[in-house]
DNA sequence: TTATTATATCAATATATCTTGATATATTAA
DNA sequence: TTAATATATCAAGATATATTGATATAATAA
């Protein structure tokens, strides 16, 4: 029930689901590229992809002093179709805002 | 996106999933049935119910006094899909208890 | 009609979650 | 080593959701 709820959790918020369908569509992204697209504190930005991480739709690689944060992969069915349906919604997102000094 | 976050909320909660799963389970119920069974108070059963039909999962219908909640039928894919993630789950729920005087 | 039963809804409180700003940690550059 | 950058985490306040007890509504029985 935990992971259940987990899961169905992440992706209860507005902001999450937006970020996560980012992810989707640009791949992988790093923190400073979602705050710089979204326009958001980097606290609330770091938070959110923990809860969609602990969620399990998400991985993280460091590389550097960089987080590069990608669907995780492969994605298990349910999650598959959550992030199917969120794709359904053909939400507006932002356009991709690097938002690092280097890459 | 809203109905989606309705959708999602609607089994974002540990009573909600085991109410809805122990409708899939038993099939037709009323209220005083889950009352009884869950043995937890009325308002707390009629509100769960009213947030699980609102997120499309369940229908229901009077019959002289009771409100029969049931699974909606037919449920879309996704509805389904996270219906069977639940059923997955094999919770533990209460065995049905007959909680109104007459039927 | 009056009382009883089944259900829904409201208001108050309790609990959980989200956002923000501050601070901590870790990596790289100077 | 010191400074700057990227990210994570914490504490406080704001907002949302859950639970309870009380009350409202509607159907049936007396």
């Amino acid at each position: 029930m935990d992971t259940f709820l987990q899961t169905i959790s992440a992706v209860n918020d507005e902001t999450r689901v937006k970020i996560l369908y980012f992810i989707k569509i640009n791949g992988e992204v790093c923190v400073c590229d979602i705050e710089n697209s979204f326009n958001m504190i980097q606290s609330r930005i770091s938070r959110h992809l923990k809860i969609l991480k602990d969620g399990g739709f998400l991985r993280v690689e460091r590389r550097g002093r960089w987080a590069y944060y990608g669907i995780r992969n492969p994605l298990d069915k349910f999650r598959e179709e959550i992030l199917k349906e969120i794709s359904y919604l053909e939400l507006e997102i932002p356009r991709l805002k690097k938002g690092c000094e280097i890459e």
